[in-house]
DNA sequence: AGCCAATTACACTGCACAGTGTAGTGCATC
DNA sequence: GATGCACTACACTGTGCAGTGTAATTGGCT
């Protein structure tokens, strides 16, 4: 039961290498199955007896990705680190991303395979949702502790999410990542504007 | 010379109106040249003696489009104005957009087209620059006038504008537009965010 | 050696769509 | 009432692609 006949995971693994590829280049719709299969070194019969639809393919990519990306979600409030550190840490996460050009590539595609084919992409918005919550933890912590002073720190969270997605985020799906001293000047002014009116 | 045969204007509009239809229902790729002829009662025929190709077509639909945006672009200095008011003036530009269904529907399209048809969509991105133009000069006249401390006017637009985009805009993108009452908080929480730093 | 699953090559169906060519119709103008 | 332009109907080309069917081949396992 638990041996193979023959490892199928090394054929897979190189599928899915070959859809990440085209779908990173031709977008969903303009790469083909059979360019996959080509690049794959597969033939397309193997490529449908692994994944039985293109659309099935595509999750397979993402899933693998999200995977990937799980690492980096975690921020744990430290009473003794300066507040502007670990608010750095948050940003990070996202600035982390937006400067990996895999990554951006393939959230690219997302993106537009989120709009025009919404139905497609749905799983891939759960860890967002880890992010923010995770914030808001944190946000509570430092209340608690007397270091900041938030009401409402759901609303909080929102609105430091929104910050940084805007301004590292999006901006870099569109036209790349921006250079370091940029980023890191702008990432000091959100903070600092952040920290200046919740209290640091 | 001046006087055409026949209005030609009229199908030219009609076409455009179903093409902006089925963009937005399909998005480009699976928008056809034949539903879009069907749509706007005109022969296929028609439709390429208006518009040599469909990325013309599109082009025509986006210029249409931003002609009808040019409207809201601008916010003046007003020294006798309670600066939050002003900053929500801007704001407003943006979610103005995110709530309008129709706009919504056409960025969200062109959107997907910018990431995987690059070439397509640099013209429809002028306007941006615009507004951001439009914000330095308002953060420099607030300065001159004492009532803010703004030591880099570029950095600081792009920083807000950064934030109620991260907010509004791309939410709205992506998952429609928020409730007004969540808007309302938020745009509050992040104008005082911005306020209690550059100081009003 | 012999079984069996993974894989391959390849032909083939069916479909959808961009764009063209053409012959002919309606309509405004002179 | 003739000219010429906008428009229509429709057939047609060429292409590209998702997905399937099948017979043959490979390679590990017992």
């Amino acid at each position: 039961m638990s041996a193979k006949k023959r490892d199928t995971s090394k054929k897979r693994e190189s599928i899915l290498d070959a859809a990440e590829a085209a779908f990173v280049n031709d977008g969903y719709d303009n790469a083909s199955m059979d360019r996959i299969a080509e690049i794959a070194d597969a033939s397309k019969r193997t490529v449908y007896n692994h994944f039985p639809s293109k659309e099935a393919l595509f999750k397979a990519v993402l899933d693998r990705l999200v995977e990937e990306t799980h690492s980096l979600t975690q921020v744990q409030y430290d009473s003794s680190r300066p507040l502007p550190d670990q608010l750095r840490d948050f940003s990070r996460a996202k600035t982390e991303i937006a400067n990996n050009p895999k990554w951006m590539a393939i959230i690219r595609v997302t993106t537009a395979v989120f709009i025009s084919h919404p139905d497609l992409a749905k799983d891939a918005m759960a860890n967002s949702e880890d992010k923010n919550e995770s914030l808001v933890k944190w946000l509570k912590a430092a209340t608690a502790d007397g270091r900041l002073e938030v009401p409402d720190p759901e609303l909080t969270a929102v609105a430091f999410w929104g910050m940084v997605s805007g301004a590292f985020f999006w901006p870099a799906v569109f036209m790349g990542p921006m250079k370091t001293s940029e980023a890191r000047a702008l990432e000091n002014e959100l903070i600092e504007m952040f920290l200046s009116h919740y209290g640091g």
